[in-house]
DNA sequence: CATTTTGTTCATTTTTTCTTGAACAAGCAT
DNA sequence: ATGCTTGTTCAAGAAAAAATGAACAAAATG
């Protein structure tokens, strides 16, 4: 006499609600998002799939954090993007599962690649165009002036070139010790 | 028969317009502070002092970006705050005058200080505030699973205190040839 | 085929963030 | 004091970013 499970019989209702400790995960990856510049919904959609063990569809997303089926779509479709999430088909089942990216280094990599190196490459173009820019004047205070600051930008470039790599390097070389 | 410099004499009349190369650099701070997540006019001020020899006063920024009083004051104090501009008082003027810091290693830290650290730390008390709602639960999956999250959140929280400081001394330690 | 399930797109609305400028202080000069 | 110059603050407006949900595709079902 259970009224439940009014659906296809030998089903297994999945838990609806969220655990204290998960709202909180959710919160923690909602701000964590902010601060890096993502938009909340990536950070709660993540947050989500982090807590959970078992790969979530995107209407489980949608019911569990309440949000738009927009979001839930564009955030799966960003977070693919970044390395975050990665997608699995059951058998005979339709739908498709996410599960969260949980190596740190994944993450880093995916987040760099996605959001730094374009910036990289945009920064190369920038610096030619100033060149360009500089090349094409008269001489004088100004002139000097501009090719001194692009010095300073073309080290920083190149910096910040060299950095980033190093980054990836570091975190994937010291992570391991998830005590178990 | 010049009808400029009405006012005090011996002033040479301050440049009051910008170059080309100095609007391309100015836009590409701007370009840079929006993908770091700071508001442009951030970036603009500083594109501005990065480009002049001198130090400029809060006007001379407010005429030659058109930018409002009130985005120029509160623009430099953040950028004080991040150590990305210092100002200095000429003798004899009222005016304070700023110029930017160059040296890439102080803005990366500045910048880091300003922006990892206090998530560090808030993420530190995050971490503490999951435990309880974790050790508060009766014994279960759910709680099990929380504490094995806790555990990789306390593993990346380590990871991330590492890197930062890494960061910074790398920065600096290759930081030299600006050629000259 | 018509229908259902699953997912994407995108114009609109909502929310958040940034900028503006007027009002206000604080100090100097006359 | 009174009026300048310099700078800060903050409420209101403008701009930018994100979320929503309805309309649309695509593919499987029956």
């Amino acid at each position: 006499m259970i009224p439940y499970s009014i659906q296809s019989s030998d089903f297994v209702q999945k838990k609806i609600s969220l655990s204290p400790w998960e709202t909180a995960v959710i919160d923690l990856f909602l701000n964590a998002a902010i601060s890096v510049g993502l938009p909340k919904s990536l950070g709660q959609i993540y947050g989500l799939l982090f807590c959970r063990d078992e790969p979530l569809a995107m209407d489980d997303i949608i019911k569990l954090l309440s949000v738009s089926k927009g979001s839930a779509s564009q955030g799966l479709r960003s977070l693919r993007q970044l390395g975050a999430v990665n997608s699995q088909f059951l058998p005979g089942e339709r739908k498709e599962y996410f599960i969260a990216e949980i190596r740190l280094r994944k993450l880093v990599s995916g987040f760099l690649k996605e959001q730094a190196d374009p910036h990289l490459e945009k920064g190369r173009a920038r610096l030619s165009h100033l060149q360009e820019l500089v090349d094409v004047m008269e001489e004088g205070d100004s002139a000097d002036r501009g090719l001194r600051r692009i010095n300073i930008l073309a080290g920083w470039h190149r910096q910040v070139g060299k950095l980033l790599p190093l980054v990836k390097l570091i975190v994937g070389k010291t992570e391991r010790s998830h005590k178990r």
